[in-house]
RNA sequence: GGCCCCGUCGUCUAACGGUUAGGACAUCACCCUUUCAAGGUGGAGAUUACGGGUUCGAAUCCCGUCGGGGUCACCA
């Protein structure tokens, strides 16, 4: 492995004056992780040194694309706190930024290729091409099209024709090599006889991916193409096609590919990998982020933790590694951890009920989901004053937002119910339990409020009057008034459950004992 | 299968030919402590995929092997 060493020439490319960036999604999906980053790496670049980020829809594929899809992936970019300075919706001097609002553009140069010879009409079937290309694999050759149409007469393309064949526009490629500058890979040398004529107007009309992103990145004037490494091979075939357009190139860099823990791509079998996803379960754009920033990038210095300004500082092309990254879950989850606790109180809260509303609304489109979920949402709003007033006490255990949502369930009132730990713990030591249950109730309904302090300081006489303390002590109490053996500190617990809640929980817990001693002793 | 990219602790990565190969997550131990966490301290974990070269000296440069990934679509 050899890092690219910057040359004068390069150096300029990779810290330009105003670079014109853009993310580039097809609306058939959500938006995974690996175009968000993407996305991030191209944002990052565009505004750290004053540039332009472009958002373009590649809506060609006309039965996959949708736009309730794009609506999904540029939600998900706005909540990763990505904006872009033109786009279908901000609109720009570039426009229209939604690949089927440009078809004539596209049809216009395609005319333009034909003309001069360098495209002509292919009237092969997908049955065809598809033999064909199985004939060159079991050679053990390249399969490519053979350019079979190139030469056809008139009188063949009027034969096709009546029989119904609908054409497709095919590029006619030259041999040679064709070499790719890339920004983080070096330059690379690719065969261009290897290379079949690809198809530049599908014959339903549209474009092909290879000639409308060509027509595209030169007249949005892009001038750094970043994007996934699977994009790679593509580039050669689109480095023919700026020639052939008499067209200058823009700057390539590819960044390799995001994997699953056992190094295959990553899918849905795999897990978590949209965008979406993590919203739902309480991930922090924040943390995301961050995360995100780091596969596949890493700062001059030991830093780990950055927020989106941070990161703008700190980002820079030549720093971009070469090897694919494995998505590591795990740190993300730390990393999630980390920032429900540092970011101030009312941004977490904010978070939250973001997720919340999210959740509700993704699943506003299945009817019959929603009916299934409602329950659960409605709970999640009974729950946002919960969160609010247990956050303090939670945040120091919890790895994301969905946690906050089930731990702070059974501290709302009425919502006591007893694990079997728990249960245990009440009923191993009966006699004394009830004691300390009992004193416990009588000195809290004595007092006029219930404090940490004074909480603590009932505790201390009992366990005196007792004889006990430690474990033995507040294993009981956290019991009875939980009805979990672990949680947040008692001493915060008890004036957040206030004083009528302790008392009626520790009343319930002495219920239960007797009901389990009736219950042992009966059977 | 052809072509292309990649190969440093389990994972993300650092190390412009000269470091005891550094950090983070995970893991283990201890400390803190009413519990679980969080936090703190420390440990273990990498013959830099392997084999050859070049060099006084290679993770770093060159060649080969192996492994992984990508691509070869009228998907993008």
């Amino acid at each position: 492995m050899t890092r690219f060493k910057a040359g004068k020439v390069r150096e300029k490319m990779l810290e330009p004056a105003k670079p014109r960036v853009r993310f580039a999604p097809s609306p058939t999906g959500s938006l995974h992780v690996g175009g968000a980053r993407t996305a991030l790496f191209n944002w990052l670049f565009a505004r750290k040194y004053g540039g332009r980020f472009v958002l373009r829809i590649e809506d060609t594929d006309l039965d996959r694309s949708s736009p309730e899809k794009e609506r999904v992936i540029t939600d998900d970019l706005r909540w990763l706190g990505l904006d872009w300075n033109e786009g279908p919706d901000a609109g720009g001097p570039h426009g229209p930024y939604r690949q089927t609002d440009r078809l004539d553009l596209y049809r216009r140069l395609a005319d333009r290729l034909k003309d001069s010879g360098l495209a002509y009409w292919c009237y092969c079937t997908p049955e065809e091409l598809e033999s064909r290309r199985n004939e060159f694999l079991a050679r053990g050759e390249n399969p490519r099209y053979d350019g079979r149409c190139r030469g056809l007469t008139q009188d063949q393309a009027h034969h096709f024709q009546r029989e119904g064949r609908r054409p497709a526009l095919r590029f006619r490629m030259q041999g040679g090599t064709i070499q790719v500058h890339d920004l983080v890979r070096g330059d690379v040398d690719f065969d261009g006889d290897l290379i079949g004529d690809f198809v530049l107007l599908k014959s339903d009309g549209t474009p092909s991916y290879n000639f409308a992103v060509v027509v595209d990145d030169h007249m949005m004037e892009i001038s750094h193409v970043i994007r996934g490494e699977e994009h790679l091979t593509n580039t050669p075939r689109q480095i023919a096609l700026y020639q052939a357009l008499g067209l200058a190139l823009p700057e390539f860099g590819h960044i390799s590919m995001i994997l699953a823990p056992d190094r295959s791509k990553l899918s849905k079998r795999h897990g978590t990998t949209a965008v979406g996803e993590y919203r739902e379960r309480g991930f922090l754009p924040e943390a995301l982020v961050n995360y995100i920033a780091l596969l596949g990038w890493a700062p001059s210095d030991d830093r780990e933790l950055f927020t989106l300004e941070e990161l703008i500082q700190a980002f820079s092309l030549d720093r971009v590694v070469r090897n694919p990254a494995i998505f590591d879950e795990k740190k993300l989850l730390w990393m999630n951890g980390h920032y429900i606790r540092t970011l101030d109180e009312g941004r977490v809260l904010e978070r939250f009920r973001e997720m919340a509303s999210f959740i509700q609304e993704s699943h506003k489109q299945a009817e019959a989901t929603k009916k299934r979920m409602a329950p659960f949402f409605d709970d999640l709003h009974k729950q946002a004053e919960a969160v609010k007033k247990w956050l303090p006490a939670l945040r120091e255990k919890i790895h994301t937002l969905s946690d906050l949502a089930t731990l702070s369930e059974r501290y709302l009132p009425g919502h006591l119910t007893f694990s079997p730990e728990a249960l245990q713990t009440l009923v191993e030591n009966r006699d004394v339990t009830a004691k300390i249950l009992h004193s416990l109730s009588d000195s809290i309904a004595g007092s006029p409020e219930t404090s940490g302090e004074g909480f603590k300081q009932i505790m201390k006489e009992i366990g005196k009057t007792l004889q006990i303390g430690g474990k033995a002590l507040y294993g009981p109490v956290r019991s009875a008034l939980t009805g979990e053996i672990h949680g947040p500190e008692l001493v915060q617990v008890v004036p957040l459950l206030g004083k009528d809640e302790a008392l009626s929980r520790i009343r319930t817990a002495l219920q239960k004992m007797t009901k389990q001693e009736e219950l042992s002793n009966g059977s």
